[in-house]
DNA sequence: GCACCTTTGTCGGCAAGATGACAATGTCAG
DNA sequence: CTGACATTGTCATCTTGCCGACAAAGGTGC
């Protein structure tokens, strides 16, 4: 699926690197809703989306689009992260997921040919490349593999939304929690982290705060602290340098096995 | 997208209503998830479907295929209506959504080869009409069009499941039914009911327990009982031949603009 | 008609978590 | 360095909705 040795002049080449992983904790869709969709392209597929996209920087807190806007663009991340999320009438966001480089976004109003429903914001320092919709959709008219590509990625992103449904249904906070920092220091690290990935302790490397946290998983700011404080009063996880580690990766899935989903 | 008038010849003439309504709620995603595959296609990629297609018949409770299961087909509803949830850990069912005539089930696992991930049991008497994932894929392979149908199939349902990630983090039970029951009036509801639908009472043709209400929507049966009790007391909603009638749309809608999502 | 099972209705007790308020600490621009 | 602002930490209070239990209907098969 991988495994294509890009030359450096592909501006993608940096983003060589497949987003599934050997240990995808009890096969959820989480990975699979963050596969690499350009790794997944062929060279000629690659360089085929390659000449109609127009890269794109963004500062941390930059809007990508905004709820309501028109632009009908589709995006791959270059590097960097892209936060998603939605915000309701009384103004509590909910966030939806992040996407990481290689993946693809905005492909869900591409039919639509509608207002943008949610909102993307940088996490951090990022860059996308943009593709026009009609571009896009041409490339996959004219690329089945791309196409089924792109459903399948959808799919996951439905699976990957049914299961946190049931999550939010049946586990308390806790456990909402456990499953988060498992997924996300699943799909953020491949590099790993400078401090020590010594044992098996795993880094979530993504900027979050605990307010953060409280919309991905819908409960309060104040929760959140307090059960995060707890968890490292047991020494489950622990901060470094901003990020948390999860220091006992067993700890949480024990978590995660004990409660309903 | 539909007004297409196919001959009595092709079985899936009595499909031939399009689930789009003028009035759908605020433009929200749920109407567009239950999309018509079959009618937003030409005559000539139907009958490209149609020659691949086995009828299976189902009476209520009959499951379609559960979690586990590896056969790989994907069908189309032809009449009743499929019941698609998961099931927790601690055998908690989480109704994910109901399938109408027209609409297309099993996309999601097509790619993945993999597992069924749900369960999907007929909630009544339901004739489906089953095609191959290999012949499905070629399907797709071969007409762009029903492609890019299919990819915002899946698109809307991505969009409605966060919105039901909104709902059930943010509002509370009478507000999460109170959405319920509009949604299913409205993507249930083109024939209309023997009873009187006279004023604009909207009538909710599905056979719906409170237990399944919970499941749908994240509660407890009690809750549900006493909840839809005070609707009715309230004149909101009255029980018609077992199942829901809504007397007072707006009394509903009012609930969800005070509402946060 | 009768027995069985499913569904609805109702209640009191209880726990998880939301809310609001405030202090302490950290971060960053100027 | 310093002031403004964002983030974390903590607490007491209050509400929502879950849980367990049980009774009353209603539906279905024999």
């Amino acid at each position: 699926m991988n495994t294509i040795n890009r030359p450096s002049a592909n501006p993608f080449a940096e983003i060589g690197t497949d987003n599934i992983f050997s240990f995808d904790d009890g096969g959820d869709a989480w990975s699979d809703a963050h596969a690499n969709f350009l790794s997944s392209l062929s060279e000629a597929e690659t360089q085929g989306l390659l000449k109609y996209s127009r890269r794109q920087d963004l500062k941390p807190r930059d809007h990508l689009f905004r709820a309501g806007d028109r632009s009908n663009d589709v995006y791959i991340v270059a590097g960097g992260c892209i936060r998603l999320f939605q915000v309701s009438s009384t103004g509590k966001e909910t966030i939806l997921w992040f996407s990481f480089p290689g993946e693809i976004i905005g492909m869900a109003e591409l039919c639509r040919g509608n207002e943008r429903q949610i909102y993307a914001v940088a996490n951090e320092t990022t860059q996308v490349y943009s593709i026009r919709r009609k571009d896009f959709t041409a490339f996959l008219g004219a690329n089945p593999e791309a196409a089924m590509k792109a459903i399948s990625i959808l799919s996951a992103r439905v699976r990957s939304l049914g299961q946190a449904l049931m999550g939010l249904a049946n586990d308390n906070v806790e456990t909402r929690i456990a499953r988060l920092l498992i997924r996300l220091a699943a799909v953020s690290s491949d590099t790993g982290c400078s401090a020590g990935s010594t044992n098996g302790e795993l880094c979530v490397k993504v900027r979050l705060t605990h307010q953060d946290i409280a919309n991905l998983i819908g409960a309060s700011r104040q929760t959140v602290t307090s059960t995060l404080a707890h968890l490292r009063k047991q020494g489950a996880v622990r901060i470094v340098n901003h990020h948390i580690h999860i220091v006992q990766p067993d700890h949480l899935r024990r978590l995660l096995q004990l409660s309903a989903a």
